[in-house]
DNA sequence: TTGTACGCGTTATCAG
DNA sequence: CTGATAACGCGTACAA
């Protein structure tokens, strides 16, 4: 609710004594203006507390200066990073984030809710939004980055992500060279999520390269979740499947997991090596502490908000940016606490 | 980046041969409109893909339809469930959310990002925002609404948080009296945190209730992270300080403290007792799994939200809402495993 | 270097 | 119930 009485460009202009455009020449830095004017126009501003108004900017100048930033939902451990990256990318350029969850929603209801009206481009994480909007919006030229997700086919949508495969290939072939593991299970996320089938993927090159038939009932299904994680694995321990290892798609689906093994009285990296994915950063603090592929999230949020700037700048830019994963190696391998 | 060629209320009125006033009577649904004209209004919004302009209507209307939310920076674990109580709040209600973060510019650059000029109201998490914008903000009536952290003197602000010290008081008499601790030790949180001030008041209340004197040694520095307790509790264990339980002052610190009682060959719970606060969904997979008070973080997001938006529609609300808080029993105090 | 005047797209007010 | 039309506050050609 605007609150009545606050200044305009028009009292910091009849205040100075200058035109409202010479108001709006210091106040954007654009123009050059002689100091001595300009340091009244500065003062006048400080003395009317005078700001400008956004909205009006906007419709004026047909930028609004902020990003919208859509997701299906906020998830706490991974997602946190990636949100400071973001914040930090698009403060420090000035723009201003608009955040949109999905989750909760009707398609109905957030249809809309954020695009070329009230951002500048977006950022969208997952498959948070409907493709017809998407098709409209890259047909207009409109800006957007995906995270962790490359664009469906005929767009031309660049995406930051993470070295998936190779990634998920360096935990399998420690397991394997490292640990000599033979039965390792591959914990996955959510059905289609682009990152799992990847490190799927790499789970299964690792595998062949060593020789190691690849076993279906093997690939268990982990959600990105410890709940499902924790489900998962202690209904396939009632059913006595063997393993000696497990590779979670991603850290909370491992420590489901860990809680599920310790349950049935199963030790972590004793009975059952494991590692997980993403390194969040509870991971060191377990127990034991998760070996994981470490994934540079806060990096990705960056990157990309740095990439959708660039955008709207209409700089080109590369159409993708697969930032580095590695092992970090703790104990829950079974490697030794160093 | 406005692209060119979007319609405007007037491209509408006049495919629909009427004027832009019934247009936005029938986007806005406030007037009664006959129902054959609205139709062909309608029939003309979706043929044009017409979205009115935010800014404009803004500019119109004087409010934003959009809350702003202030944080010193977004820590994951503790705050992405707030976020989530936040953003399903405001979303539910039609508004928008705008995030900033205090804590990586400098003070010259985020004055005003937030205020009267872009929001209708705004959300200010712990010290996070100065006191003069803060002082000018409520003079003018301007809707804002605390979380964790009761106002400055003076200023008419509602705060929305949790029994923090009814919290503490359950958590270390459920040490004295179930696990018959004696010496137990407090991790604070940053200086000045109101939180861990009450917790730490709930402490000390709970150990004269029980005749047990208050020493300060026991009062130790966690600054609810993970690192800083782990460092704190590895340098009194050297210096041999004696203790039987820790209450931490929340479940981060508690996760550090956990790794450095393990790292000196401690164990969780038969050496050391241990509870901690807010109960982060972690903190149920931690091994041993986390006795903690369980603090209602998702819905004290929910809740200041909801207060802020009756501020924005100027409905009176309460000045104070306080969530209970609850001993959640797990392992790490001593309890059995159920 | 500075000022004038118009346009941005809505909402709101007031007649009709 | 509907239509003109005046704000809303700022950016920016264009003119001076």
């Amino acid at each position: 609710m605007e609150t009545n009485n606050s200044a305009t460009i028009e009292d910091v202009a009849r205040l100075a004594g200058v035109s409202i455009a010479t108001v709006s020449r210091v106040v954007n830095g654009k123009s050059p203006v002689v100091p001595e004017t300009a340091q009244r126009v500065l003062d006048a501003v400080r003395a009317l507390n005078y700001v400008p108004r956004a909205a009006a900017r906007i419709l004026a100048s047909k930028h609004t200066n902020t990003l919208g930033l859509i997701v299906p939902e906020i998830s706490g451990e991974f997602f946190a990073p990636m949100l400071r990256g973001i914040e930090a990318a698009a403060g420090e350029a000035g723009f201003d984030l608009l955040i949109h969850t999905t989750s909760y929603k009707s398609l109905e209801t957030h249809r809309h809710t954020l695009g070329e009206h009230n951002t500048d481009g977006l950022l969208v994480f997952i498959d948070s939004m409907e493709l017809a909007e998407l098709t409209r919006l890259n047909s207009i030229g409109f800006p957007i980055v995906f995270l962790h997700q490359t664009a469906p086919a005929g767009l031309n949508i660049p995406v930051v992500t993470v070295e998936n495969k190779k990634g998920a290939m360096l935990a399998v072939e420690h397991l394997i060279e490292v640990h000599h593991c033979r039965r390792i299970v591959y914990l996955s996320g959510p059905e289609g999520n682009e990152d799992s089938g990847w490190r799927e993927r790499g789970y299964r090159l690792a595998l062949e390269k060593h020789g190691i038939p690849f076993d279906p009932a093997l690939v268990l299904f982990g959600n990105f979740l410890s709940k499902q994680a924790e489900r998962t694995i202690s209904a396939v321990l009632q059913a006595s499947l063997e393993f000696d290892a497990i590779f979670s798609g991603d850290d909370l689906a491992a420590v489901g997991a860990m809680s599920a093994l310790r349950e049935a009285g199963l030790r972590v990296p004793e009975d059952v090596k494991m590692i997980g994915f993403d390194d969040i950063p509870l991971a060191r603090h377990l127990t034991p502490p998760l070996t994981t592929i470490h994934a540079p999230t806060e990096e990705v949020g960056r990157m990309a908000t740095n990439l959708l700037i660039r955008l709207v700048r209409r700089e080109t830019v590369e159409s993708e940016i697969l930032l580095p994963t590695e092992l970090t190696i703790r104990q829950s391998c079974g490697c030794r606490a160093l």
